[in-house]
This record gives structure tokens, C-alpha cells and sequence, in this order.
DNA sequence: TATTGTTATACTCTATAACTATA
DNA sequence: TATAGTTATAGAGTATAACAATA
């Protein structure tokens, strides 16, 4: 066991933290493929909110804009979001959840409150991790 | 209970989570095409020890074992890992960094040991970031 | 000329299933 | 029969470059 005054290198909080987040993507995983989506999938639409270009999820989740094509398209041929021109500037094309696709992003997000890799936890560890996560 | 900070859910925790795992990527795929290296390929040369068989790799990474193979062969070609055959049950091959591999994994961790996203968090804040993140 | 989204291309990672050579 | 590793296959994600439509 670590004790408070032990120094952590950057690299064994590094591999700690690919560890944590193997354990929430099991779970994330889990929840995404229930309705047919890919962790990939799952974040993108978790990532919509109002109409917005392409360009813009983009940016939100830091890939390639050639990238959104085809991870929207696949979204799409599910039903969950669609894709309408803007009246003001005739390339762009706006992205929006369907009524289907708010009622899965809500799923989704309520099932991700009950992550079993964080029941372990205090409500004092929690505030406390997610205080230190956020400085990173 | 309560302490003087706020509860945080699961969802509020996954989210930072991934933030800050993501602000590692960035790094840690910098460090490994430095030495042309995929994020995958740098991991599974990492998990490397001692020799050991291509199925212990495969649960070292929690992946299919047929993936080991592929990710191996370009590890291999680099030079960095090596196939030798075990001479106790021959369907086995050991898997052991070649000198070469041990220079660049030696590298590799040291420069994983300056992540610039890590550089704010204090000696105190390290340690039980680390602590809360084992219990993950 | 510059920008938005798409397409073409190529590569990596991934799992499933079938195969081989051993055990 | 069972196991270790490979191969074949298919799909998803990724970036780069070239392209059409629009600004």
C-alpha cells in the first residue's frame, strides 16, 4: 500500500490512469453496445447538443473532419441523428439528434451513473478524484 | 457524510476521466511516433517483461489473442521484439524484448515521466491521485 | 482564393471463425 | 479432445490528399 508520502513518477500515474480507464470502458463498452453503438459512436452523439456543423464534432472530439463523415453516417443509418443544410451558408451541414436519438443519449447517460469500477468508492473519494482530474 | 465539497456522480467522474485521459494521449502518442510507433504498439511493448508465451500478452491487454499476433508482427519488424520457441511445449512461442526494444521502451518510459498535463499537480496531489486511481 | 463536407486511399486495431501443430 | 498461435475475414476508426460546391 502507498502511503501518503510517496512520490508518484508521471509514468505510474500514467499507467494508472490507462488502467482506470479500462475499467470505465468495459462498462461504457457495455452500455454503448446495448443499443447498437461503439464507445466511438456513443460519444459522438453524447457530444451533440444543438444543431451544429460537422465541423464543429470535429473539433469537440478532436479528429479529423473526414472522420465525422463516416462515424455520422453510420449514427445516422441508425435513426439517431440527422443531417440538415443551413439556410445562411449552403456548404454546411447541420447535425441534430432525432426525438430517437435524445431518448438513447438519455439512456446511455443515466446508465452511465452506475459505474460498477466506481462503487467502491466514498462520496469524500469521489469529490476528491474528481477534483484532482480536473488539474490534469 | 457530506464533507465541505460537492457529490459527484459516476457520469460527472467518466467524463473526467476520459478528459484526462485524452490530455495523456496527446502525449503519450507524441512520445511513441517519436520512435514510429503506434499508441497500441507502444503499450504492448511496455507490458513486456520477461519472455512469455503470445497468450499472456493477449490477457496482460485484454484483447483476443488474435490481435497479438498482428500487433507483434510490427513490433517485430522493427526490431524490438523477438519470437523465440519455448523448448517445454513447442506450440508455445516466448515473446522477449530484443536489446534494442529494452533501449526504446527504457526511453519511452522516461520520457512519460514529463507529461506536461501532469506538471501542475503537486508532490501531496500525486499520491492520492494515484492512491484514488488503484481503487478504480 | 478559402472553406465545408465528402470521397478515395491506406493503415491500424478489433473480434470471430477456421486452420495448424502440437499436447 | 484440448490448447497455442496463425490466418482469413470483416468492420470500425484514423489521417492525408484530392475533389465539388459554395463562400
Amino acid at each position: 500500500m502507498s502511503s501518503d508520502t510517496t512520490e508518484q513518477t508521471d509514468a505510474v500515474i500514467v499507467g494508472l490512469l490507462f488502467a482506470a480507464v479500462q475499467a470505465v470502458h468495459v462498462h461504457f463498452e457495455h452500455v454503448a453496445s446495448r443499443y447498437g453503438l461503439t464507445v466511438q459512436q456513443a460519444k459522438f452523439l453524447r457530444s451533440l447538443e444543438g444543431p451544429q456543423p460537422m465541423r464543429a464534432v470535429a473539433v469537440q472530439n478532436s479528429c479529423d473532419p473526414s472522420n465525422v463523415t463516416g462515424v455520422i453516417d453510420r449514427i445516422e443509418r441508425l435513426g439517431l441523428v440527422q443531417r440538415t443544410p443551413d439556410p445562411s451558408d449552403r456548404r454546411v451541414r447541420l447535425l441534430s439528434l432525432t426525438a430517437e436519438g435524445r431518448r438513447v443519449r438519455r439512456k446511455i447517460d443515466s446508465e452511465l451513473d452506475h459505474v460498477p469500477a466506481l462503487a467502491g468508492l466514498s462520496a469524500h473519494e469521489r469529490s476528491e478524484l474528481a477534483r484532482l482530474l480536473a488539474l490534469v
